[in-house]
DNA sequence: TTTTCTTTTGTACAGATGTACAAATTATCA
DNA sequence: TGATAATTTGTACATCTGTACAAAAGAAAA
């Protein structure tokens, strides 16, 4: 091929790898072709443009995670106890996105906060994308969620998924001030501990009463019926 | 004065605005003059450079928001139930950042839509005074919410914090997903509903157990102690 | 009024930006 | 090998960037 077989490669690892740091306005692309050892030119021959470079990482990067996403909720919907299968289905949703599958440089975490960030910009280069691409996905997760918790309403967990996203987002976004506020118990880049952290407190999330001031309901079935605790926690929306 | 007697407070209005949905990169000087109808020179004369007038946006509101939020938790915090009380804490800290009680224009939600955007973008600028001014008032917080949950590591607080604050960031920076996502059920714009949620939602996963296979507890005091059910890690407290 | 201070304007400049393109280099294949 | 295609390089250009600064305009005080 040529000089550096990977120089493609390597240019979009540079640029994935800085817009994710540092937002796409503040790179340029000879920030980029520096990072990569190649030639500002060789950028746009690639490319043929920024937005384009940007346009296909998505593309590399949203097949394989979305992917691997209904892989694991497929597997989750699977799992008998109802508690577990929750746990399963939010697992499925959060677990790729912080370590994709992939064998692509640096995993899904880079490109999770890369997508963070952009959103953040409101870039309208990604805009289409995430609706079009994304939304499938979501909505696969949230039928998956309603199965579980059949008594509330969609709206409710578009809510409660949205939350999800956002921990997300920042968790990969800042992670220094996991670390900074616990005084040093937590480590906020740890992935393990992150994603287990993040499963746990979504489950119980997705588990609180809706906010128009019906009862709490256990998850399903197993658990005998419990009121919600009293002075109540629901508020008028 | 001169002829526009708020030209200082258009261009920190028409600064706000733009930062907040474009990123601090992508917005010019001159972009930010056309929009308060000033003159570009006028921008530096007022504020200096461009980082200066960011800083000025964020001396602005860092005050009388982490005021507002000191105010509604020492209230919080004397709230007898215990639930309750972990309600009101939670709202102590949600609400300011949707609606400042301050009469600045946008109220806080725009202004917390700025501090999503400059976190996603590390923006330097802003990186000290988010750990210097907010980590005061973040970890009286989560010293108010550990009195309400005493059983539950600080560590897991500062997890369960950093999920909130995403959540907030990201409801303020994509609402349209909300709206999308529900099929119109639901607007991601009311942010009365959006902090409903929200608090409900994280009252529920600061509930939740340890993620150390720990039993469940409930709340605080009034409940026995129960242990976790077997098979799984989470569970509703 | 005149004087003094504050604010606004217009212009200028050095540097960075995205991109185009021809020339040079390297790989592929006959 | 030589011929052809693919890549890399270097340079150039028009535009935009943040900022400086002198001149103009306006307000305040004498």
């Amino acid at each position: 091929m040529t000089r550096n077989p990977n120089m493609r490669e390597a240019i979009l690892s540079a640029a994935e790898s800085l817009f994710s740091t540092r937002g796409f306005n503040a790179v340029s692309i000879r920030d980029i072709a520096l990072e990569a050892g190649a030639n500002p030119g060789s950028v746009t021959y690639h490319f043929k443009s920024k937005d384009g470079l940007l346009l296909e990482i998505y593309k590399r990067h949203c097949g394989p995670m979305n992917k691997r996403r209904i892989e694991l909720l497929v597997a989750a919907r699977r799992v008998r106890d109802v508690q577990d299968r929750l746990e399963a289905v939010v697992r499925a949703y959060v677990q790729p996105a912080f370590s994709s599958s992939s064998d692509l440089a640096g995993g899904g975490a880079r490109f999770t906060r890369l997508r963070a960030v952009m959103s953040a910009e409101g870039n309208a280069v990604v805009g289409r994308i995430i609706a079009e691409i994304f939304d499938d996905t979501t909505n696969a997760f949230i039928e998956a969620i309603e199965q579980s918790l059949p008594h509330l309403p969609r709206k409710t967990l578009v809510w409660r998924s949205q939350f999800l996203l956002g921990a997300l987002y920042y968790t990969l976004v800042n992670p220094e001030r996991v670390t900074r506020l616990s005084r040093g118990e937590a480590d906020g880049a740890d992935m393990a501990e992150a994603i287990e952290q993040l499963v746990s407190a979504t489950v119980a999330s997705l588990q609180a009463p809706d906010i128009n001031g019906q009862a709490a309901a256990e998850p399903a079935a197993k658990a005998g019926a419990r009121k919600a605790p009293a002075g109540s926690r629901s508020r008028p929306a």
